[in-house]
DNA sequence: CTGTTAGCGCGTTCAT
DNA sequence: ATGAACGCGCTAACAG
């Protein structure tokens, strides 16, 4: 890549009044600009952003430390939020978490070495340890969580209202006619805990009663659909079954059909499920999955805005919590309301 | 973040000498180097990674255009190439194809100004225009393609061995005992040509007849459900079905299971199946389905290190190809073969 | 209008 | 063993 100082070469000009005249300075005359921009176009010459960011100090650079990223959720989320963080000049430096966690380096190195102006965390499958979590306090860049948050910390936070879609899904259940809830659910994170507190919350407001035999944790950190078959089988085992489940995320939602099925279950007459998440799979599945259709593009973009306003001086993140409104969304796998019928 | 200026003058010695304690240059006193290095530690000192980059003219960055963050294939190949140029030192910059495309700024600008070491190019939906193709010859950095590459263009690629899977998709539909092949696909794109190519080969080579009816083209640049399944309505309403169908991907090969059932088809019995990607869906619809593995850790892992050799000078990835061979899952939604009978 | 100078943070000579 | 000086590519303040 061509330099200022080699277009200056070219052009018979000094480095600086090249620069000048690339950025239309008024102090430059037509000629001469004519003259610098051939060239430069010519040569396909970019100013190096690295040069910039080490001047400005700002790098211009967002951080992005991502588990998985096949995902569908994250993804869109992320997309979001790659959208406006490009529009403001921000290029997105991302970093597997697993892969990161259990080596020696430090997780966020790289995030420090490439002075990385804002981070954006997305969920973990297990609440990293102490050490990681005063690595990132260390960073000197405003971080913001997506989508789970860790107990006593500061940092802001994106996320969907799971309190809210805990407690629709139960009543979506009731309203059906379900008698015997069951949930399922995986342990550990954030917003597992918020689903499980809003649907306990609206049970108990409701004075329905839930065995507590009809509470089952899948383990979240390997998504072992083997195992969480096994798991779901014993459950559908028990002489005494729930007749309206309520679980976390689709995937388990409709590992739970597929099993339920094997034990002949009719699915909504005998058992209604409820899901959450509205991802591909849910739409595909026979029989269709009721669920809860997140705001991925929102939580993005807000995500996004809120590191760009906390970069600019405009907001501090530090604590901040913003919970995006989830949405019913009726399918097959529930039966239509007691109140429709 | 603090500085090597700002360290020497805390222990009362040169920048240099901080540089060179850092690194455990011999030419350095033991005592120096403690002192420095605990006042380093104390500030969590990192060295800025864009200066070295704008010394060494190693910006020590790969630029990643990728079309959908969400699509768990990508997303597996991406975190195969992330471990592996991670571990030389790489970071990876994010840019979204289908974001970019549209917007007057050149797609690639943001590669150009970070001075990205190397470029790895993921599918698209559909080939970029030659303006496009064109700055991405510009660009004096390597650029592998995954999983796509375009007609005379000789960039590096690393994908999947499509024309083998298409063969052997055929093979295990005829060994099933099915005699009216159908293939949905979706046009313009690189690996579904071979695909087709490979199966209708296979069908040559075997003499058996295709019925052009039977070859459905499906829109692969928005993926329209609603519309695929409409046209998948038309396709099984004809009198004229076929027995066996070779669908160009899983997402594809479940919607068409859900269609064939609502027009009254069972499966296997009076329908086969095959699918190609085995993503999770495969394996969840229900009947499972029969589908082709890829193997996306060892294309990322390979076209990782294609970029390195080639960045480090021991190769050259023009028009350099390496095809990772696929394998047959086979599941519910095709019968064993007539052999095995 | 244009060129010179200084400085961003760091590594690498070359002197001391 | 340590420091001064230069350069990486670029911008900004000043001088001409």
């Amino acid at each position: 890549m061509i330099s200022l100082k080699e277009i200056g070469a070219l052009c018979g000009v000094s480095e600086s009044t090249v620069s000048k005249a690339l950025k239309d300075h008024p102090a430059v005359s037509a000629a001469t600009k004519e003259k610098v921009k051939a060239v430069a176009r010519k040569h396909h010459y970019q100013p190096n952003a690295n040069v910039q960011g080490i001047q400005s100090g700002r790098s211009q650079c967002i951080g992005v430390a991502i588990n998985n990223f096949g995902d569908p959720y994250s993804g869109a989320i992320l997309s979001a939020a790659q959208e406006i963080l490009h529009d403001s000049g921000y290029d997105l430096i991302v970093i597997p978490w697993d892969l990161m966690v259990g080596r020696n380096e430090g997780i966020f190195d790289r995030f420090a070495c490439r002075r990385a102006d804002g981070v954006l965390l997305f969920p973990t499958s297990k609440v990293p340890d102490a050490k990681t979590i005063s690595q990132l306090k260390g960073l000197d860049s405003p971080v913001i969580q997506i989508d789970q948050s860790w107990d006593g910390e500061e940092f802001g936070y994106v996320g969907s209202d799971n309190h809210s879609g805990g407690r629709d899904a139960i009543r979506l259940l009731l309203r059906g006619g379900c008698s015997q809830i069951g949930i399922i659910g995986y342990p550990g994170v954030s917003s597992g805990t918020e689903r499980l507190a809003g649907a306990l919350n609206e049970l108990a407001n409701r004075k329905v009663e839930i065995n507590p035999k009809h509470i089952l944790e899948l383990s979240s950190e390997k998504e072992d659909d083997e195992e969480s078959c096994r798991l779901l089988g014993e459950y559908f085992s028990s002489c005494d079954k729930p007749d309206g489940i309520f679980c976390f995320n689709d995937r388990i939602g409709v590992l739970a059909i597929k099993v339920a099925k094997k034990h002949g279950l009719s699915i909504p007459d005998e058992l209604q499920v409820v899901g959450f998440g509205n991802l591909p799979v849910s739409f595909l599945n026979a029989p269709s999955l009721t669920t809860f259709e997140q705001q991925p593009h929102l939580i993005g973009k807000t995500a996004g805005q809120m590191l760009l306003d906390c970069i600019n001086q405009k907001n501090n993140v530090s604590g901040k919590r913003v919970e995006i409104a989830v949405k019913a969304v009726r399918r097959e796998s529930t039966s239509i309301s007691v109140a429709e019928k």
